[in-house]
RNA sequence: GGUCUUAUAGCUCAGUUGGUUCAGAGCAUCUGCCUUACAAGCAGAGGGUCCUAGGUUCGAAUCCUAGUGAGACCA
């Protein structure tokens, strides 16, 4: 049979996909074996598959592939996430390209139509993934609002809720005042804006009490009224919101307002000076004025300083009765009267233009964003953070690279409670149910999993004995997406509907989670703190952190710059394999990969490589009348110990995580000692047939390192072994188990490194000296480290005649050397030899030998460092020394004899 | 502003407990080769102020301090 010099992977990865997903190798039951389980971070149904997933899911594969061949019961769990959000603009979107407006729908027929959408494209990644190689177990596809998912998320929210974690707050929302809503942060959008910095004067209310300090720097305002501090703002309309003003501690401009108090202008409220590192001390005058309800940063400060807040807004962004002043005016109207009125009381000490960043609402893109407080849900996190962070900061759950326990620790050590509520459709909505309420009166809600629990719940509040279902309201607003993410590993195993069932008992706590360092608290976090709460256990035993895909110059990968490639494109290029390998390649745990499609390209002359190998052996005829040559039997015998060497170097990256080095291992053992090594000194001569022995040897070689490569690239490996002979159709590679590292010989290995070298040195004066590898040479060696064990590989692979110990009168004639470590090496070449330039590079050698020798006995000499050393350092030394010796000895030797 | 990470060859990165597996890998570059599995290949070669300045030590890429550059997260 004759294979074309090309692999060609598109002629096969379809149909060995299809061949393992028939036999049902992804699939898993829970049985007698060890687990390892993989839960997978589900995409969103609104992706399409980038280079990102390409990554996390290559090492996923790599993860379960490894730990099937390991004899372990795999599974690998795929799914889909709902992303409230994004989804939910999605279809928004689409619907307004129709002319539909998602306010003209009901809740039920928007949820349709996301639904519809949702059919269509929440699949697409899946099936993408497919064609990359992933060996998840499909039949247990899962999406996170399934009805399984659903259920469990609502139960956890109502457990929360019971148990008196969940409780209802306040929070700064964007508000869009047209369409009276709120906004997502993804549906702000920022203009720059030609704006005026209004600088207001707001007095000290004790002036008498002022003591200047007198210090460099310091910043005063007087005047007949008395000393006045000067807030710079944008917004001067807020003012009557105004309930305290914020200097920066360190700042020496302001250091003397320090304790005391400010009266807000035309307001006339007393407010206190705080102070807070938050100041910025070069913007304005350093003095900021703090409004807790209408802006995002100063309602941080007022929960710091426990301001009162003061909501000086009515929703359509017209002043509200709270104020006081200016009621029922809107804002923009009342931001160019308050400045005359400020002007007016002497208020206002100057206008300066200033350019910034205001947020417009997407919908109504005329409309300003007013930052608003609402009332939300929120689940504490304390409880939380307690249970979350011991596992991870002693180690019992590890992170990969582990840089991450202190991120993750510094988060839960300051942590804040979770808004879960989101004002969307698409989601699983929240099961409370608010019960009517007089105007003013505080609201009265239930939770429950159903309106008649809900209603049970209701009639034992004192004054609803009697109410009806159709008088309670369910909450509109959906739970955060991140609130059914965070039961993932759990709720996949049905755990939470159905505790202690047979798979949640097998399969949790799950083994790897492979994600990105950007949702170590959004999701990793969450799913530490969910997995003790619910199954007093880890959710998974090592998280290990991709990196981020940039391009080749560094940039994130996004659709405006254009700049990611179509991963599909590029399997079509380069196949799976080849991308797979392209991806690996560059990505160490942690570190962002800058993707360069040249990768792909290593990747794929990587499978080229080894399609190469196998048409060499598949090619050669075998002839069981011939006995072994010496050669390939040294050669067999060395390859098993390289091969036992490599397998536990493998293992030791694995157990790490580190992968790329692990491909990187595997990599150069094929490619530089197979292939270039190993294959060169079994070869028969051209057109000759091999022995049995050899052959069988090759080919059991060959096929273990398919094994070692097969997490890595599934196609080729697949091919290659079911081409290397005749299989059962349920002998698959990837249900084989790998080999297990056994012990192998320090001394071969390190004899077959001087035999490499020694040809080496020989091709080296070949090529010097341009003489054809068809004129053989003879050899002389001297030094007591010369071991002739390998003889016969130099003789085939250096094309030498004789090998034979250098005459203690030295080689007759012209002759070329060199060393090997302390072995001198000495090819006889008639007519060949420029004397006065070999006497010139040895010379220098010498040189450069004696320099090395002057440092190391500059160590020895030192009797500190002899006394203080460890002894086989100075052993080493003493080595050290004496090799240097020798060999300077061995090439003054030779130069006085070629002189 | 706070916290953390990081700086090693042209690029991307290893370098574990301080000491010849300490300056290394892959790619790229350069020089020979249409050698019989592979030019998507083969055989070789060059390439570094280990960011800077101090310190600890017999000994520092490695530990400490400061500075500079880069990045991430939080606010």
């Amino acid at each position: 049979m004759e294979l074309a010099s090309k692999y060609n992977p598109a002629d096969v990865e379809q149909k060995w996909y299809q061949y393992w997903m028939e036999n049902g190798f992804f699939s898993s039951k829970p049985d007698g074996r060890e687990p390892y389980t993989i839960v997978i971070p589900p995409p969103n149904v609104t992706g399409v598959l980038h280079m990102g997933h390409m990554l996390n899911n290559t090492i996923q594969d790599i993860l379960v592939r490894r730990a099937r061949m390991m004899g372990k019961n795999a599974l690998w769990v795929p799914g889909t996430d709902h992303a409230s959000i994004a989804t939910e603009a999605k279809v928004v979107n689409k619907l307004a390209s129709e002319g539909i407006k998602k306010k003209d729908l009901t809740r039920e027929q928007f949820l349709e139509h996301a639904w519809d959408w949702t059919r269509k494209h929440g699949g697409i990644i899946l099936e993408q993934l497919k064609k990359l190689g992933a060996s998840c177990d499909w039949n247990r596809t899962a999406f996170t609002m399934d009805e399984k998912r659903s259920e469990s998320v609502l139960k956890v929210f109502v457990d929360l809720y019971d148990k008196g974690l969940i409780y209802r707050g306040l929070r700064m929302v964007n508000w869009d005042p047209k369409a009276q809503t709120v906004l997502s942060t993804e549906e702000v959008i920022y203009r720059e804006e030609k704006s005026k910095l209004f600088y207001l004067k707001y007095y000290v209310q004790d002036s008498a009490a002022v003591k200047p300090t007198g210090e460099e720097g310091e910043v005063l305002h007087k005047d007949e009224k008395g000393y006045y501090a000067v807030v710079a703002t944008t917004r001067p309309e807020t003012i009557m919101g105004d309930t305290a003003m914020c200097i920066n501690p360190k700042d020496p401009k302001n250091q003397w307002l320090k304790g005391h108090k400010v009266i807000v202008p035309l307001v006339n409220r007393v407010i206190p000076v705080i102070e807070d590192r938050y100041v910025d001390v070069e913007f304005g005058t350093g003095c900021l004025k703090v409004t807790p309800a209408h802006d995002v940063n100063d309602y941080a400060l007022g929960k710091t300083h426990n301001l009162e807040t003061i909501d000086i807004f009515n929703p359509d962004a017209t002043i509200s009765e709270a104020a006081g002043m200016y009621v029922g005016q809107d804002r923009f109207a009342v931001r160019k009267q308050i400045a005359i009125d400020l002007d007016k009381a002497g208020l206002l000490e100057k206008v300066e233009d200033y350019d910034n960043k205001v947020g417009y609402s997407e919908r109504n893109q005329d409309t300003a964003v007013e930052p608003r407080l609402c009332k939300q849900w929120f689940l504490s996190m304390q409880h939380f953070a307690d249970i979350a962070l011991p596992p991870v900061v002693n180690g019992e759950l590890k992170f990969y690279p582990s840089k991450y326990v202190t991120t993750y620790k510094n988060w839960l050590e300051n942590i804040q409670d979770w808004c879960i509520s989101r004002q969307l459709w698409w989601g699983h909505r929240i099961p409370a149910y608010f019960l009517p309420t007089a105007e003013g009166e505080e609201e009265k809600f239930v939770v429950a999993l159903t309106v008649e629990d809900a209603l049970a719940k209701a009639k034992k509040i004192a004054g609803y004995e009697n109410i009806t279902a159709d008088q309670l309201v369910r909450d509109e607003d959906a739970l955060d997406t991140w609130f059914s993410s965070w039961l993932w590993p759990i709720s996949l195993f049905d755990g939470i509907n159905n505790p202690g069932n047979e798979e949640i008992k097998y399969y949790y706590p799950t083994s790897d989670l492979v994600t990105g360092p950007d949702i170590i608290f959004f999701w990793v976090a969450r799913m530490i703190m969910a997995g003790y709460e619910y199954e007093g256990k880890m959710p998974f035993k090592n998280v290990y952190f991709t990196g981020i895909v940039r391009d080749k110059i560094g940039r994130k990968m996004s659709k405006s710059l254009g700049n990611s490639p179509d991963p599909l494109g590029l399997i079509d290029k380069f196949g799976a394999d080849g991308v797979r390998m392209g991806m690996m390649l560059s990505a160490p745990a942690g570190n962002d990969i800058l993707f360069d499609e040249a990768l792909c390209e290593q990747g794929r002359n990587f499978n080229n490589k080894i399609w190469n190998a196998f048409r060499l052996v598949q090619g050669w005829s075998v002839d069981a009348s011939i006995e072994q040559p010496e050669s390939a039997k040294m050669a067999i015998k060395w390859f098993g110990h390289k091969l036992n060497q490599t397998i536990a170097e493998v293992n030791d990256h694995f157990e790490k995580y580190r992968i790329s080095d692990a491909l990187m291992t595997v990599y150069k053992l094929f490619w530089d000692e197979f292939s270039s090594w190993y294959l060169e000194m079994v070869k028969p001569a051209y057109q000759q047939p091999v022995d049995k022995v050899t052959l069988d040897a090759t080919l059991s070689y060959f096929e273990t390192l398919l094994k070692l490569l097969h997490p890595f690239m599934p196609f080729i490996t697949e091919e290659l072994y079911q081409a290397l002979k005749t299989r059962d159709a349920k002998d698959s590679i990837m249900v084989s188990q790998l080999p297990k590292a056994e012990d192998y010989c320090e001394k071969c290995l390190k004899r077959m490194e001087q035999t490499k070298e020694i040809i080496a040195g020989v091709r080296n004066i070949r090529a010097e000296k341009g003489i054809s590898p068809r004129e053989a040479f003879t050899l002389y060696y001297k030094g007591e480290e010369f071991n002739s064990k390998n003889n016969s590989i130099i003789e085939k692979l250096a094309n030498i005649e004789s090998i034979s110990e250098t005459p203690a009168a030295g080689v007759d004639g012209a002759s070329q050397t060199f060393m090997v470590g302390t072995v001198e090496i000495t090819i006889p070449l008639a007519g060949n030899v420029n004397v006065e330039e070999e006497i010139k590079k040895m010379e220098e050698e010498i040189k450069y030998l004696e320099g090395f020798l002057v440092s190391v006995n500059k160590k020895l000499s030192n009797e500190k460092f002899v006394a203080n050393a460890k002894p086989e350092v100075v052993a080493n030394e003493r080595k050290k020394q004496a090799d240097a010796e020798s060999k300077i000895a061995a090439l003054k030797a030779n130069i006085a004899k070629m002189k």
